[in-house]
DNA sequence: TGTACATCAGTGAACGCGCGTTCACTGATGTAC
DNA sequence: TGTACATCAGTGAACGCGCGTTCACTGATGTAC
């Protein structure tokens, strides 16, 4: 008020409202999260949403949408800053899975929970953000999981492997401070996917 | 009221509550669960459950509790059905594990969430019963790793391996319904632990 | 440059809803004698 | 076996709360001329 204009418009509410609902997530879990919270939080009156998002479901949506983004660029950047060797490449997606799963939990097993909407549906653009942000994100991990499959077809997909045991990983061990399973301290990821021992089939 | 005279006292409404609490789970996701709800199902007012459960936290604990006493069941029935060799043994586990994964969808899922009980704390028998089921299931998965553990110590248990990949499979392709991943048709879970290549120390 | 006006993104009051919780109560159960 | 009584597990009304949603409104913005 002091040192800003006091603005009857926004300027960027809808994307104001996003980044309140995952800190929201983040702090207090998922049922943390409402319109009229959020909107306190951007500081705005709790009517104000809904010029925004259509129910509180679309305004999940968007949150998922955002999450997917992030962890998509969490991947990319680990995996940037690798070396360009399949094997080191497929460790540093891992490495950004994980750091993701670290530094939004809460969203994080949001966004592969089945959303209650019983009934209630998406309209068609939101739904179609959704699914094109979360297969970005699987594509990634994806990608890095081709040089490794195998023509032996033996029916199971690298990726299958690597996703489950990634995803495991993080669901079970990347609580905010946790460093210890009932069987003693945690490995890192970077221990573990050796065992794999993924082959690739790109001769060097 | 026809058929069966209509009692005051209910006979064993904690029982009711907690079946009621894991049908609405199963029927409707965490959401769904309210005093109110359970009550009703059970057939009883609203304020009934005052009598048998310090507040939500308190049913939802219970019902997480019955949640990991299904768990073990269902691991156990399987090994039951299973060969001795420590081999098969441990591929009941994991369908045990999965069967569980796949029938009690949402009280899986809810189970492994940090439940938000921000500063809102369990009495101390409640947490030691909820502390006591899930150990024993671990326990059970930990068992059936046991004869697979290295003496090498490469600093990654067997367990852990097996737990994640197991749990993240449930987690990702556990769904009702579920029979495609983004990548095509979902393998059995018998097709993927063989991948691990684990050993048996025990010479046969 | 100035004016008229449509559009848009806010406000704040009001609504009904389901929720957890409390309260005085009531009727069944179990026990002492 | 019968009676008195404490205990216990229900009932139904009532409360306040946070929620999503609606509504008439208002003030800023952008555009046509």
């Amino acid at each position: 008020m002091t040192e800003q204009k006091r603005h009857h418009h926004h300027g960027n509410l809808r994307e104001a409202l996003i980044t309140a609902g995952l800190e929201l997530m983040e702090q207090g879990g998922p049922d943390a999260l409402s319109l009229r919270k959020c909107a306190k939080r951007a500081g705005v009156s709790h009517a104000a949403p809904a010029h925004h998002f259509n129910g509180l479901v679309s305004l999940q949506a968007a949150i998922i949408a955002r999450g997917y983004q992030k962890f998509s660029a969490s991947m990319r950047r680990a995996a940037d800053q690798a070396d360009a060797a399949p094997q080191a490449q497929l460790n540093a997606i891992c490495a950004g899975y994980i750091d993701f799963a670290r530094s939004h939990t809460a969203v994080f097993k949001f966004m592969f929970q089945p959303h209650n909407n019983d009934s209630q549906t998406l309209d068609a653009t939101t739904q179609e953000e959704l699914d094109r942000d979360s297969m970005a994100s699987y594509q990634i991990l994806r990608d890095a999981c081709a040089p490794f499959e195998h023509n032996d077809a033996q029916g199971v997909s690298t990726e299958i492997m690597v996703w489950s045991l990634v995803h495991g990983y993080a669901m079970l061990f990347c609580a905010p401070g946790k460093t210890e399973s009932p069987s003693g301290p945690i490995p890192e990821f970077s221990q573990i996917l050796p065992k794999l021992k993924l082959k690739t089939n790109i001769t060097p």
